[in-house]
RNA sequence: CGGGGUGUAGCGCAGUUUGGUAGCGCGCUUGGUUCGGGACCAAGAGGCCAGGAGUUCGAGUCUCCUCACUCCGACCA
């Protein structure tokens, strides 16, 4: 299948020549986002809202499902409010914006633009916690929140990004651990679900864990290039912030005591990972359970008697079965291909006097660009079975290239040579010192990216430093 | 923070060496011919040449200053 190979677009710079040009180009040509005049903040074009808020309402089914209300909070910060848990502000302090003034007068106690809201969530908690009744509190919400980066990309970090955050509190440590795992597992069905990515579920080290948290659990996901994309996370506080903030309730013995938090992420970066995961050299592929358009119908010789009555009748026929889009401006059917393969469009419908005449379409499936001739009596019974073929199609491709991207090490001398020659994941054994995990840094220019939740034994001592080993890590390059 | 680079039409760029009417491609508008992998012809619209101060008869072009963006380091949930 060489032709299938071939470039057909060539305004996108093709990723083995230049990933990160490749990376753009897709943003900007599949008319994602686009950037603003403030430093590092991007806009979401119209076409890229469209699939945030597919994702949006999946995850906030789901939340819902599980019992998770929305609130929304302020945006901004207290200064002294942020610095209540030590972690947390040595964490975010470096990277926040700051609001000084209020119309010309200067603020007596300068406010922080969120960064993230655990601590608004915990002023809240304390003053409407009370007994052990009110537990638990599951809230969860979406907004955008700042933090200001020095280097900045759109989608994968930027200064001001969307997102969800969801905050918990509960009566034990095993209702919130098992909130905080819960919540990791509904990110790693998202992914693999509906996004097409595979994702390797574990816990961050303590070097990697969020500020103030006493665990992460992380979803890691690889791109094309081999670099890790951490996709979503979940943290589960202890009492600490309980105790920092004050948050008390009468339990059932009668006593005061602190609850149990719990807070999870994830944001629009994950609109990058769709790109880096299943886009190619012709441009974006997306996931159909997210695709704005799950199909696109493109008339062939339009200006023909009855071929646009005919379109129209076909998009009438499909309305209920996907989401599809009839394009009839003027421009020529190549560039409608060019355009709709650029944007990633699951399905395209080919519809001219030949497949009229035959009672037919030609339906394209974008990820793999393979023609079918279907009858249009019997298209609407095929195209579900079509959006599944290319939703496995690109989760296997996806699959694939981690497999083929992962490595496993038992010696220093093993883990220098995967630094030098390749990109990927690399599993090793680990001793859970600090140490060791700088030394990684240091010397192979890898981090951890999480310890997996399914471990393998594969050596009995750390390659660093020849101790015993505790845990097996995958490490890797990440964005 | 350190080092490089770039600011000219919506976007991408040429023009700066050697000062002399503001250019090209794409996109946009109008009309026509086209249409199974980014069609073609014709006619148009669109500029404070990043900003400021100099030199000069004359500055996009030379000098000085300022600002913005960007890349590579460093830093970074």
């Amino acid at each position: 299948m060489a032709d299938n190979k071939k470039k057909l677009v060539e305004d996108i710079t093709p990723m083995d020549v230049d990933f990160a040009k490749w990376y753009t180009d897709i943003v900007r040509k599949a008319d994602l986002a686009d950037y603003s005049s403030v430093r590092g903040c991007m806009i979401v074009r119209p076409y890229g809202t469209a699939i945030w808020e597919n994702i949006k309402n999946l995850l906030d089914g789901m939340f819902k499902e599980t019992g998770h209300e929305n609130v929304m909070m302020p945006m901004f910060i207290p200064e002294g409010l942020l610095q209540r848990e030590k972690d947390h502000v040595e964490g975010f302090a470096p990277e926040v914006a700051w609001v000084t003034h209020g119309g010309t007068e200067e603020l007596t106690e300068r406010l922080c633009v969120r960064p993230t809201s655990e601590t608004l969530f915990c002023e809240h908690f304390a003053k409407v916690c009370n007994s052990y009744r009110d537990l638990p509190m599951l809230y969860n919400q979406w907004c955008s929140v700042c933090r200001w980066e020095k280097t900045t990309r759109p989608f994968l970090r930027t200064a001001e990004f969307w997102w969800q955050e969801g905050h918990t509190i509960h009566e034990t440590a095993e209702e919130a651990m098992q909130e905080t795992e819960q919540q990791l597992d509904c990110y790693a069905q998202l992914c693999e679900k509906f996004l097409a990515i595979p994702v390797i579920k574990g816990r961050k080290t303590d070097k990697e864990k969020f500020a103030g948290a006493e665990r992460t659990y992380t979803i890691e996901a690889m791109m094309h290039d081999g670099k890790a994309l951490q996709s979503g996370t979940s943290h589960y506080f202890g009492d600490g912030f309980a105790k920092a903030f004050d948050i008390t309730f009468q339990g059932r013995d009668n006593k005061l005591q602190h609850p149990h938090e719990t807070s999870w992420g994830m944001s629009t970066r994950i609109i990058g990972a769709i790109i880096m995961t299943h886009g190619d050299d012709n441009g974006l592929v997306l996931p159909p359970a997210i695709a704005p358009w799950q199909a696109v119908i493109v008339p062939v010789a339009q200006h023909k008697p009855g071929v646009l009555e005919a379109a129209e009748n076909l998009k009438q026929q499909l309305s209920g079965v996907c989401r599809v889009k009839l394009d009839t401006s003027d421009n020529s059917p190549g560039w409608k291909f060019a355009e709709y393969e650029m944007k990633g469009v699951p399905l395209r419908i080919e519809l001219g006097p030949k497949d009229i005449e035959q009672g037919q379409c030609v339906v394209v499936t974008r990820h793999n660009r393979e023609k079918h001739f279907i009858p249009l009596n019997e298209l609407n019974a095929q195209i579900p079975a079509l959006l599944k073929k290319v939703h496995d199609g690109i989760y296997q491709m996806a699959l694939e290239n981690r497999e083929n991207r992962t490595f496993t090490a038992a010696t220093m001398e093993e883990i220098m040579a995967f630094a030098a020659e390749k990109s990927g994941f690399l599993k090793t054994m680990w001793c859970g010192s600090l140490e060791c995990e700088m030394a990684m840094k240091e010397k192979a220019g890898l981090s951890s990216r999480c310890m997996p939740f399914e471990q393998e034994q594969i050596g009995e001592i750390c390659p660093i430093c020849g101790k015993k080993a505790t845990a097996m890590v995958v490490w890797g390059r990440a964005y």
